[in-house]
DNA sequence: ATTCCAGGTAAGGGTAATTCTAGCTT
DNA sequence: TAAGCTAGAATTACCCTTACCTGGAA
């Protein structure tokens, strides 16, 4: 147990287990606890689903009564495995920024499986100390390592980027600054004191990484792209002229520093280029062990000084060299095998059994070891992301998702050959190459549901996972794919699925744009009573958002009638109606679209063109259309009534070209008679394979068309047996209604949401 | 004068995405 | 033989850490 006290007399944030706790824009404060120091507590062998509840308690009676009267919240378990999860509070009263630290007593506590547990933990103070701490000397690092203090290292992950960009977001809003760039770039290190340790919170980095990355991410002059033969011209001029000063050279080119600096490394005058000859690799290979004292056939692959190696090879620059030995050279010079479909399956489930809930845990040297084909931990890393692309959204699924949907891929054509060669549609399928699964898809969905628990922390339960080919050399419409889900479970009050969107008003009372990571704005309308309104904020993350729709009496309260919030890894989209939240069964009503639809949407604003995410961020963009009614509403094909009370509707779409977007109307009969009976074609094709694994059900569903239709799939995508809920199971037992009331997708220009609403 | 703080610079190891190309099939 | 295709090689833009430096404040 450990206490976080802030600079402050008042206030404690005190948790029981290691967490990492954050607050984003509108006063949400976020939680999230990694699984291995979870697992200090928690059983190995619990088989327990990790179904947390956040407790909130406060030693100070007015604190949360009074000052928070209605707060929410929500546990999300990130897999069925992990223990880990995240909780996320949503005070309606409006959190200032600095209240964390001046506000009142608040004690949070995680209670897992309704028992309190007292959790020992490494506490926010370490990771403050790491966060607050500006150290770039080895002394201060050694003096932090021999503390018992650790750091994460290495790429940051989306949920860091998105933990910074929330802190940042808010620093701003506090300060009512309106572009982060005149705090980073303008303002003199005293007038911006604290920005970087303010937002530095909740992020287990040296500051002095956050620094880095945060002007990274801010620097115009970086993400510039590719030199131009006119720049690499200008660039040798301006080298020669101006040395090694990378900040005179890039202000002249209009690049960042580090850019002209990496771009030099690049251009060497006496580089070659193209295929290694003989000599050239003879000499490589020399001086490797000539400069780390090996032998010939040794494997040599870290500690390794590139640019002492490149300076005696002298025809090559030291990433030529690197690349030419990890990727090649060591291993024919040690003697090593030819990498084979066997081994890339071997890969897959090596990586499984890890079990590791981040790629970034993966050692990936240990995993090289006496692997006679693996030529190097780098090779085999890339290896990796090259078996990893074979999923076209593999980064919108957990990674966990990820390794199951390979590996269910793979089984799968190890028992279906046939399909892997229709899919290849060449006789290539017995090579080992990757090209017979490439243009698969993952779909994820989850769903969550309000509990008789209050303040409502919900339970989760899950719609299976999807794979679905695509395939763009079957079909010129390839990246078109299309599923309706229609769930009808009167329980259900969060649905949450992948990707992610942005949600900004339009000006037009209830609808709203909703933008995508790469900069697309659709409308999002809401579709519900009158006196509900969105209100758009900044997402924490690009990667997950809940709406808040709470109920008019509420509304009439306060501003924030929804809340829009992110964080990773999924998309929450979420109602809170205040009255009877504890029903255990409504007629509430979610409808999943992720059909894609040619976009007759107007063109969003440009305000919304700019800036929202930084540039690497980028999602994909699919459609998801919950629907979520409260006990007021009887059925789904009620929703244009005034009976509506809690209805949001969220649409986006897939990116996908114009050529794309000719998708054949069908009717919600003509699918209904559609996946009865015309994709009953082909027994191979037809086959649905579906596996559960743990909770989670993993479908590879071939399509005779190259791409799933809404037809092809419907039936499969939610068969009954995959709802792991029990009382949404207790639900459908009742009314058998999942079954009987799929949606079919809708138009294809989507002629808008209402007719998807009018689609039953 | 010294130490600390809050950056700042350069070097270099590395990753991930794209482009090129040799070799294969049609 | 040419065209098309693909896997693997090569390239490169960008990322991250490390080590050392700087100028002002305490």
């Amino acid at each position: 147990m450990s206490t976080v006290e802030e600079d402050s007399d008042t206030v404690t944030v005190e948790t029981v287990n290691s967490v990492t706790l954050t607050q984003d824009t509108e006063g949400n404060l976020i939680l999230h606890c990694p699984q291995n120091e979870a697992d200090e507590v928690d059983s190995e062998d619990s088989t327990e689903p990790p179904h947390k509840r956040l407790c909130l308690s406060s030693e100070d009676d007015q604190s949360i009564d009074d000052s928070t009267p209605c707060i929410s919240v929500v546990a999300l378990p990130l897999s069925e495995n992990d223990q880990s999860f995240e909780v996320t509070m949503t005070a309606t009263t409006e959190v200032a920024d600095d209240e964390i630290t001046e506000g009142t007593v608040t004690q949070i506590q995680i209670l897992q499986n309704e028992q309190l547990d007292e959790i020992s933990s490494l506490g926010n103070e370490e990771v403050s100390a790491v966060s607050q701490a500006w150290f770039t000397t080895k002394e201060d690092k050694d003096s932090l390592t021999n503390k018992g203090h650790k750091w994460k290292q290495g790429m940051w992950s989306k949920e860091e980027i998105d933990i910074l960009m929330s802190n940042i977001e808010r620093y701003l809003k506090a300060r009512g600054i309106k572009d982060a760039t005149e705090i980073i770039f303008e303002m003199s290190k005293d007038e911006r004191k604290d920005f970087y340790r303010t937002i530095a919170w909740g992020l287990n980095r040296p500051l002095f990484a956050v620094y880095r990355r945060v002007l990274r991410m801010y620097d115009d002059r970086n993400h510039v792209g590719k030199y131009t033969p006119e720049e690499i011209e200008k660039l040798k001029e301006l080298r020669i002229k101006h040395g090694n000063d990378w900040a005179t050279i890039g202000a002249a080119l209009g690049r960042s520093a580090s850019s002209v600096k990496d771009r030099c490394r690049l251009m060497k005058d006496t580089c070659n280029t193209g295929k290694w000859t003989e000599e050239e690799e003879k000499r490589l290979a020399e001086v490797v062990h000539e400069l780390t004292s090996t032998e010939p056939g040794d494997t040599v692959t870290q500690g390794v000084s590139w640019a002492a190696v490149a300076e005696r090879v002298g025809t090559r620059s030291e990433k030529q060299c690197r690349s030419k030995w990890l990727n090649y050279l060591n291993w024919k010079q040690s003697g090593g095998t030819e990498w084979t479909k066997e081994d890339e399956i071997s890969l897959i489930v090596r990586i499984a059994e890890l079990d590791v809930a981040d790629e970034n845990d993966i050692n990936w040297d240990l995993l090289a070891e006496g692997w006679s084909s693996v030529r190097s931990p780098q090779w085999l890393r890339s290896k990796w992301w090259t078996i990893k692309r074979q999923i076209a959204n593999h980064k919108d699924v957990s990674f966990p998702v990820l390794i199951k949907g390979l590996k269910q891929l793979h089984e799968n054509q190890k028992n279906n050959p046939a399909l892997v060669e229709n899919k290849s549609g060449s006789g290539v399928a017995n090579s080992s190459s990757n090209s017979s699964v490439q243009h698969v898809q993952i779909r994820v969905a989850r769903l969550e549901e309000n509990t008789a628990l209050s303040p409502s922390p919900m339970t989760a339960l899950q719609i299976p996972v999807q794979i679905t080919h695509v395939s763009s050399t079957d079909s010129p419409a390839a990246t078109v794919d299309s599923e309706t889900i229609t769930l009808n479970s009167g329980t259900l009050q969060t649905f949450e699925i992948l990707p992610s969107f942005h949600l900004q008003p339009t000006g037009t009372p209830g609808t709203y744009l909703l933008q995508t990571g790469s900069s697309q704005g659709l409308p999002l309308t809401l579709t519900a009573s009158p006196t509900v309104t969105l209100t758009a904020t900044a997402p924490a993350s690009p990667e997950q958002i809940i709406v808040h729709a709470l109920s008019p009496e509420h509304l009439l309260n306060t501003s924030d009638n929804v809340t829009v919030q992110c964080h990773t890894p999924r998309v929450i989209i979420q109602t809170v109606a205040t009255e009877d939240i504890t029903s255990s069964i409504s007629q509430a009503e979610l409808t999943v679209d992720s059909d894609i639809q040619s976009a007759d949407f107007p063109e969003p604003p440009d305000a919304l063109e700019a800036d929202t995410f930084p540039d690497e961020i980028h999602q994909p963009k699919m459609t998801v259309e919950p629907s979520f009614n409260d006990a007021h509403v009887s059925k789904f094909s009620d929703r244009n009534s005034t009976e509506l009370m809690n209805s949001v509707m969220v649409r986006t779409e897939e990116g996908i070209s114009d050529t794309d977007l000719k998708q054949e109307e069908e009717s919600p009969s003509d699918l209904a008679s559609a996946y009865g009976t015309e994709d009953l074609e082909s027994p191979i094709e037809e086959q649905v394979d579906q596996t559960t694994i743990d909770d989670e059900t993993i479908l590879i569903v071939p399509s005779p068309h190259g791409f799933i239709q809404a037809s092809d799939v419907i039936d499969s995508v939610l068969p009954l047996t995959t709802l792991t809920d029990p009382i949404l199971q207790h639900h459908r037992e009742e009314s058998n209604i999942i079954g009987s009331s799929l949606c079919s997708p809708v138009s294809e220009d989507s002629k808008d949401v209402e007719d998807l609403v009018n689609c039953h």
